[in-house]
RNA sequence: GGCAGAUUGCCCGAGCGGCCAAAGGGAGCUGACUGUAAAUCAGCCGUCAUCGACUUCGAAGGUUCGAAUCCUUCAUCUGCCA
């Protein structure tokens, strides 16, 4: 296991604190009300925010907001750009990396475990390689799911035996990644133990049914700031594998291509959204480290930051 | 006012005498996840429950061994005629 070294963070007394919680519950808010209160800085973790031009729909923080504290990782990435955990690790590490040794605290904030993990947790990913997994998914189209899984079964049982045949895509890339490396395709993720031994983990719970009309309203208000205008202004985006991807941005590159009504548009990716929400909540909740806040609790800003602080006086 | 057609579970929608608790899809709930994760896939989804039992297909009656499916009346909606 990866443990990140003294000068890094470990004799630090600034600990990484880590933001978490569904889409809309009002990360963005508390991140940067809590990095003007400790002196600390935004490392982005959300894969969406890092593309350049994606502002509305993906919700990114003003600019204003952005002024008044350091952002990290939010518009790093050209449209065409594919995205990677692999690399946004890296980028993320050492973004944390950077803060901490400029004395202020690092503020990670995303949505979905996997991003998180990828950086605080002791994840090696075996990297990518495009033309492995097209050759991959060639041969998935020419021979069958099935026969395809079965493949992967004389190669790496353990792994097809965690992995449904039905689910291509995990069959591919562990296919691809047994080519990649030599090595079996491991397809369990490891315990919940941080490389970083100074974390502070904060959730954002908030009720289903209030997340939803949040998000119904966030939503509307997308439309109205112009998301289709945003789209319009983004020709890469269609022929983007991961940026064309985003909820709300898929929607309406449906919809100019004529593929549904205005309407419509709107109405899935409202639906589209809950459901993501869900996915990231279901799944964020499994990390027993996170400590859980209301998000409209009153007092939240400044119980979050009695921890972080009390966090910092415990060093030593 | 006259003629024709509709009414199915949260929504859409198939079913047109037994094989129907009722296809399929959506929504919802849950789970998996070293990847592209705002992705991909899986299970559950009338009620209670172990096989099983019970209440459903606009409402009320009727025909039949047996009805979501046939008949009658009522209610609501939709087309054509006035």
């Amino acid at each position: 296991m990866i443990v990140v070294t003294d000068t890094e963070s470990a004799g630090s007394p600034h600990p990484l604190v880590v933001i978490v919680g569904p889409t809309a519950s009002g990360k963005t808010a508390l991140s940067i009300a809590l990095a003007q209160e400790v002196d600390g800085e935004i490392v982005n973790a959300d894969s969406v925010l890092t593309y350049r031009g994606m502002d509305i729909g993906s919700a990114k923080p003003s600019v204003d907001e952005r002024s008044d504290v350091p952002h990290h990782l939010i518009d790093m990435w050209e449209i065409d750009h594919d995205a990677t955990v692999a690399e946004f690790q890296e980028l993320a590490r050492a973004a944390i990396k950077d803060v901490t040794r400029r004395q202020k605290i690092p503020i990670l904030v995303g949505g979905s475990a996997l991003y998180i993990r990828a950086v605080i947790d002791a994840l090696d990913f075996p990297g990518t390689d495009r033309h492995l997994r097209a050759k991959w998914q060639a041969k998935a189209e020419e021979i069958g799911p099935e026969a395809l899984h079965r493949l992967l079964a004389e190669r790496d049982p353990v792994a097809a035996n965690m992995i449904l045949a039905t689910n291509h895509r995990r069959v591919v890339r562990a296919l691809e990644v047994i080519e990649l490396t030599g090595q079996p395709f491991k397809a369990s993720l490891p315990a919940y133990e941080s490389i970083y031994p100074r974390l502070l983990m904060i959730g954002l719970k908030i009720d289903r049914e209030i997340l939803d009309q949040r998000i119904e309203q966030r939503v509307d208000d997308m439309w109205g700031a112009g998301l289709i205008d945003e789209v319009q202004r983004l020709p890469d985006l269609a022929g983007s594998p991961t940026a064309s991807r985003a909820i709300g941005y898929q929607q309406v590159l449906t919809f100019l291509a004529g593929e549904c009504d205005e309407n419509q548009a709107r109405e899935d990716t409202i639906t589209g959204t809950k459901k993501l929400a869900r996915r990231q909540d279901r799944m964020l909740h499994k990390d027993p480290r996170t400590i859980w806040f209301d998000y409209d609790d009153p007092q939240l800003l400044d119980k979050v930051v009695s921890r972080v602080k009390s966090s910092m006086d415990n060093v030593g």
